[in-house]
DNA sequence: TGATAATCGAGACGGTACGTCCGGTCTTGAC
DNA sequence: GTCAAGACCGGACGTACCGTCTCGATTATCA
């Protein structure tokens, strides 16, 4: 049994070079944001060639959701034993630690950006980005409905539009931090109002 | 008692003028969205100077607000006598109505990917877009308190947060309709727990 | 009998006006030389409206030429009652010493860069500034004949092409000074055969 | 022996692109004169972006004097065998059939109104249009001396200034042709002033 | 071992738009 | 009718990136 993939005729994909692109990327995101974010200048911060870029993505679009992807690990929302609204404080704080890299949040409000250019971002946005956590948010809830902790009238997708949707629009607008506090408050509203009174001791 | 503005000198700026270039912005901007649209072809399409726009606007993003301010009217979310729930399904319907137009919602979602480039337009955006609508939007709240509609538990901040944040996050991300149904949903759901369990016979 | 001129209705123009203008213009062709030379910023060092200048000169060349006509007086080039020979010393000497004020010299280089432009301003700086000069080195030249001081089978215009364009040549090609080697020089190379051999003692 | 040059990295330039563009210069040149002549309206005749143009030269200024290296060819003046007397009416006769091209004469007052403008294009000019041209000149009127065709007494410098400054002064003031008649004419007062009296036959 | 092929860097290519400058004209209210 | 002020349309400037292309050189697989 083979893991190592089919090997391709002619010089393979320098590694060095990926890592160096993905590098640069985050870098400049960091330091300057959607607006100084060229393929232009990544390709001079990581000392490559555009074409090594295009040869591995698309458009810019499609680097930034890479990006994503690289950095994804952290946050979980998962039954995982625990009580929902644990797993769903968790979530948040997770997110809030997450976001405090201005790379990390960088990259994401420069995807939703892009995506507004882009239509096949936007779907590959939705596929990878949105509904994977509205996925686990909607099985977590689904989960607590069974064990009794989430009322069973839940409405769930407008639940996670309200819960998510918070959190892009603070991101995106900035009127407000997306901090320990939003978290902590966020967490306690949405179980107000969809926990059963009997699941919260 | 002087109604009129203090005359400037010089050749008074021709409303005309004026009005041909937020026009060809909201036409462009409909048909072209947010990729297409462009000072120079704002300008073209309003047989006017590049520099007649910039006498106006100091960038792309200050005339997308400035469209946004002139079709504003519509949304309204006021204590007006009804129901606090009744303001609240008549702002989203209003809203809903409103984003039928492609360029009305090109508008609002141009203006939030230029903010991520732009913080002098990020203020302006949450000066006069989000915060008027949030402050709307907590007056109505502290009045639904003091009715008795609204239970005196509610976190005010996030509660707008999860109701208008679930708005920006269905139109930017898309994954899903800003239509009549989320509307009655989005309502519905808003009132299950926070209403005050007697309030709503 | 009266000389002043048939007084036209409405204000009249503002002599410190006209005064300002050219005085600016000057300075700024001192400092900036011909390519920061514009009639916006003639207006601004003025302290005057565009339209002032416009309605006084119809172009940019139009108002270097009254730069030219208004320097004017020095150099002189007549059959005074000198010899030939040290009428033709003076009038390059003056010459020189007139082009030491960068403001002159950038005037009439401009002058010369504009004409190339501008094909009613190359016909006025043939008949006011070009002419004018060869008119008097040619009534020079015949009085010179007359007296003997000059060869009979002097070719007069050739001559002239030969003396006002050394100086042009120097001037807009910038090789050489012209400066009083140059004056000397050039009068001395002039008079070496056109001058009769009995007639230079 | 290697003729070739040490090949650049990357894409090598194109000499297609090249020639578009100064076949276009030299059309816009010929068809508009220097007020019609933009590097905007080049790129457009040419077919080719205006950053083609940019990367080989620096300016407006840098691109007509390659128009002049390009067109350079003809005008000869060299004491090839040929007396001194007859090597100078040929250049001069070179000359005027060259400036009978509306676009080569365009291409030399373009040039020199834009040295006005520009000290680095002067010197350039200078160097490879000026200083080549003045020591042909020279070394043509040392060896006239030697052969005892050219007095000794010659101030050589300002001759050449009086023969190129004539040729200059007509082209850039427009006050007279420069035609056979004044190369005939020139060559004739040239040699009354310079040739020895036992060398003109 | 040598042909084939995809990679690498570098950088040229045609484009689009940027934001600025200046040209020359027009339009105000004040004088 | 002039004045200062400043708006108007238009053309060009030089720059930044876009995404594509063409080079010579390198590094692999396959015959």
């Amino acid at each position: 049994m083979n893991t190592k993939p089919a090997a391709r005729p002619g010089r393979p994909r320098d590694e060095a070079t990926h890592r160096a692109i993905l590098r640069a990327a985050n870098r400049l995101l960091h330091e300057a944001g959607y607006g100084g974010f060229s393929i232009e200048g990544v390709a001079l911060r990581a000392g490559v060639a555009k074409t090594s870029i295009y040869r591995r993505w698309p458009s810019k679009g499609a680097l930034l959701l890479d990006l994503y992807m690289e950095g994804l690990a952290p946050a979980t929302l998962e039954p995982s034993g625990k009580k929902v609204r644990q797993a769903f404080a968790a979530y948040l704080n997770q997110t809030v630690e997450r976001l405090k890299d201005a790379g990390w949040s960088n990259t994401l409000r420069s995807l939703v950006a892009e995506a507004q250019n882009d239509p096949a971002l936007a779907r590959l946005v939705r596929d990878k980005v949105i509904e994977p956590r509205r996925e686990d948010g909607r099985r977590l809830l689904e989960h607590g409905m069974k064990t009794g902790e989430i009322r069973r009238n839940v409405d769930i997708d407008i639940t996670l539009d309200f819960v998510f949707g918070a959190i892009w629009y603070r991101l995106l607008l900035g009127h407000a931090a997306v901090d320990e506090a939003f978290a902590r408050r966020a967490t306690a509203e949405l179980f107000k109002r969809i926990g059963s009174d009997h699941a919260v001791p």
